[in-house]
DNA sequence: TTCCAGGGGTAGA
DNA sequence: TCTACCCATGGA
């Protein structure tokens, strides 16, 4: 069967920094995505509701005050129109495309300095198509180094993702039910997760069974406080993890304090002294709900110099 | 060999 | 709520 190629466009809020976006965070080279950076654009399988994968090439268009996202899916056989919905509301998901940032930027410009750098565009820091995904990464890295985290996450994919057709080295990311099909014994021995394979198979085993509804943690009308309680109330997700997929949720008034938060914070405003966490917390305190977003960018400066 | 990483679960206080 | 202890894995 031929491969067929369709394309969408997603208009974006503007000011939108596609690269910016894109790049964010580590989230870009977690596996099933790929960033190709003399293209600057990112690819990715993704496995539809009605079964057919496709390969996701997504790269900026449009213009400065009209920005907007270029989707070009390469599939077999004819994408239905709910296909194509579909693959636009998976990418606006992963971009942020909805998300209300002029309350942030407002802040930054009153801060002056580097913080007015942030307002072209940057602070929505990619996440993935669902909730299930991010909460899987999000476990992949806790005690761990990065390059942990990518070997599990690409040995995940590797095992139980869907090929893309004609191209098996390329994967979707695994539905749960892929995982919660096999033994926790094969599930262990397969990924080499160490201890988080019994989080991660239990994760997948609930949402099958319909015990767990992970895109309800979308539910924006609900507190942060309540969507904590929940995101604590699965295993593997701590303190660390549960402001992380809080973030990814678009709630950023909880701080991921983790050994790398820790050590930002002793060099940059401790003289060398280890902070305790009600410390850390208190320097990006007065931040309100942006806490996460002022201590990611404070980092990210201090880190690249400028954006 | 030993340490530890973008921590978390559990038991016991 | 806090602390101590244990948890697999792989890189340094």
């Amino acid at each position: 069967m031929t491969r067929l190629q369709s394309v969408f466009h997603l208009a974006a809020p503007a000011p939108f920094h596609f690269e910016g976006t894109a790049y964010s965070h580590g989230w870009v080279v977690l596996a099933p995505n790929a960033w190709d950076a003399s293209r600057a654009t990112m690819t990715r399988v993704e496995r539809l509701g009605g079964g057919k994968i496709a390969l996701l090439e997504i790269t900026g268009a449009g213009t400065p005050r009209k920005p907007a996202i270029r989707i070009g899916a390469t599939h077999r056989g004819r994408l239905s129109g709910e296909d194509g919905l579909e693959i636009q509301r998976r990418v606006s998901r992963m971009f942020r495309v909805d998300e209300r940032l002029e309350d942030f930027y407002a802040e930054c410009r009153a801060r002056g300095g580097g913080w007015v750098k942030v307002t072209a565009g940057y602070g929505r820091l990619l996440r993935s198509p669902t909730v299930f995904e991010d909460v899987v990464k999000i476990i992949c890295t806790t005690n761990t180094q990065w390059g942990g985290t990518k070997r599990m996450v690409s040995g995940l994919v590797e095992a139980y993702g869907e090929p893309y057709p004609g191209d098996g080295m390329r994967k979707a990311f695994p539905a749960p039910e892929a995982i919660a099909a096999a033994g926790l014994d094969e599930f262990a021995a397969r990924v080499r997760m160490g201890y988080r394979a019994p989080y991660v198979h239990e994760l997948a085993v609930r949402v099958t069974r319909g015990e767990l509804d992970m895109e309800g943690f979308r539910n924006k009308g609900a507190p942060t406080a309540e969507l904590r309680k929940q995101a604590l109330g699965i295993k593997g997700i701590g303190n660390y993890a549960a402001a992380t997929l809080l973030m990814l949720l678009g709630r950023y008034d909880c701080l991921a304090v983790d050994s790398v938060c820790r050590e930002f914070a002793k060099k940059k405003y401790f003289a060398g002294r280890a902070p305790d966490d009600a410390e850390i917390h208190a320097i990006y305190e007065d931040w309100g709900e942006w806490r996460y977003l002022a201590y990611w960018f404070d980092l990210w400066q201090d880190f690249n110099g400028e954006l």
